[in-house]
DNA sequence: TTGAAAGCGCTAACAT
DNA sequence: ATGTTAGCGCTTTCAA
């Protein structure tokens, strides 16, 4: 079959017998400006022509594409790809928006090619998860017209950034992973986690420290950390999980209960501890962050802390387009009270 | 600070001293048109002005635009996720392309919308991992000018799509596992799978079956399989697995080794098992097919078929865009071979 | 109620 | 070696 051009707003006007400004009229709505039966031909031609307007022209007159930047550290880490399916949902949904995707692996060089990349494409609003603690590249971006969202990052306060951010409370995270093991009849617990600090990490470990001060339990409490010593690659959480395994298992130090950063390290802990001969939850229980639908499927399955994923993509989506409406928009901070999942992975203290 | 518009061609033109269409040639690498000293002038003044050319402009008068599609069943499924992130890198090492994603949910209409709006915002090229049976709306698409690679499905002989596939060799990955548990001295095999029949789970069934013949236990091997009863899930192959273990667990005929159509049922597989008491490896072993990095985290530790995903990637990538410029281009098949990675989930048959 | 026309930023054919 | 210009498909102002 030979390939027809695609057709234009020409094309619609000459069918409709009317001129393009009144196609394009009717294409934005204004349908008031015209004769019911005009606007009745023309619908029938674009039908018949299956005609569809050019983005890129009509982008180069208005400025705007509804196009949204999702920028991840990778993909391939189910976190993400969770994440990235509510954005691409959320964003369907509000205003027929599409995607474009890209990985960092945490380069901040990556970062900011994607935002030139993005406005060179003439998209302006973007999601961002991003994990770098510098974020001066961030204001750059967003002098040239960028709006990002932040994602799981609260604000950091005096921030100069016109920067929305919508993040899962991680001291409630925290705070309710501590208080399960807790309440479990734990007293001597670590959180694990890879010792680069970020916010959101940073979050965690107050929220762990605080409900374990609370319950006067601070002394027998831990920080276990490790260092990431690849490159940034899908397994690197797990990896670290497995180190504070391994180390754990040389030298217990009377513990029985650990909060792990997120998931993908709990995963890796709990591997670590079995090949090290601990049982998860006999001798040790184990509560994640992130609620992946992959704790189910460990055994044991994986106690861990859910967010309303679908509800932030949401927010997130719509932020980002309201701000692209009116820049003048004050900055917001939206929290979601994430919620616990208890599964095999934690239990009672075995005295 | 105030929101400087983007810089243009004609601010890079004035700052230079040189006409719009010499800073065009210079962009365009015809750079053999102007004197060194022009060419100087025209790059530092692009330095100096941060210009990036207006990709919306240069499409409208091109056609083209570095933009790829990616469409997938759902990016919070682990492979697509790893997938994603190989194209993301060969589309950017290519030629500097991004991408743009979607999730079908196995729904043809949206991928057809999909399509659409690719076609919309002038994107041409696409990167297709579609499990659907019928394909007619692909033709409506290439005839609107899309050209499109399809990932993980042989061509279909007599198919008169001018589509690129890149693919595993599927009739392989099932031999190489079922000629694995056949080293291995396992004799009773089954082959488990959704029952919704697509061609790459019927390669590796034949695979599977042409091992058992060569090595005389055909009689003697099955395939267990599940309907999949909710909308598309994150979970659903895994909920497959469980459910096609609680009904080995009942009546388990002898079997002593399974293949899984993939490594997420494989997982599912492997925790219903567990539940019904069946210890893997020691009661059945069980081969995947992925090799996603969730294999070794998992305990038992999956065994699986790798495919070179990274070198897949490249190809789609670099097909879809020599298709682009040369729509002429003989259409092509691209099978690659997987490899046995052997874990901990296979063990030799205890008499 | 409808249409003419300018112009968004760029490329490339065609001058000079 | 460099410049002039038409035009890609669309929106929108202004005129009819």
């Amino acid at each position: 079959m030979p390939l027809r051009k695609r057709s234009t707003i020409q094309d619609v006007a000459e069918r409709a017998s009317v001129s393009i400004a009144t196609v394009s009229n009717a294409l934005n709505g204004r349908t008031t400006k015209m004769s019911a039966a005009t606007h009745a031909r023309i619908e029938s031609a674009i039908a018949a022509l299956a005609y569809r307007p050019n983005r890129a022209a009509r982008q180069l007159k208005t400025g705007h594409t509804p196009l949204l930047g999702l920028l991840v550290p990778s993909i391939a880490n189910p976190s993400f790809g969770t994440l990235a399916r509510e954005v691409e949902i959320a964003a369907q949904a509000v205003e027929g928006y599409r995607v474009l995707l890209g990985n960092t692996y945490r380069s901040q060089e990556k970062e900011t090619s994607f935002f030139d990349d993005l406005l060179s494409h003439g998209v302006r609003g973007v999601i961002l998860c991003s994990s770098l603690v510098d974020q001066r590249h961030l204001g750059t971006a967003i002098d040239k017209g960028l709006v990002i969202v932040s994602y799981d990052r609260r604000a950091i306060p005096g921030q100069p950034l016109a920067i929305d951010h919508v993040s899962t409370d991680n001291v409630r995270a925290g705070e309710l992973a501590a208080q399960h093991l807790i309440d479990l009849g734990h007293t001597r617990l670590a959180f694990a986690t890879p010792s680069r600090r970020t916010v959101s990490r940073a979050d965690k470990i107050d929220g762990f420290r605080a409900a374990a001060q609370r319950a006067r339990i601070l002394h027998s409490t831990s920080v276990l950390e490790a260092p990431s010593n690849e490159a940034y690659g899908d397994s690197e959480l797990a990896e670290i999980g497995r180190a504070l395994a391994l180390r754990l298992a040389a030298d217990r130090q009377g513990l029985t209960g650990i909060v792990a950063v997120n998931d993908m390290l709990a995963f890796g802990l709990m591997a670590g501890l079995r090949d090290c001969g601990l049982r998860v939850p006999e001798d040790i229980s184990v509560v994640g962050i992130d609620d992946l639908y992959l704790c189910t499927l460990f055994r044991p399955s994986l106690t861990s802390l859910r967010a309303p994923l679908a509800v932030m993509a949401r927010k997130m989506v719509e932020r980002v387009i309201s701000r692209l409406a009116d820049p003048s928009l004050p900055v917001g901070e939206f929290l979601f009270e994430p919620t616990l999942v208890s599964r095999e992975s934690s239990a009672p203290y075995q005295g």
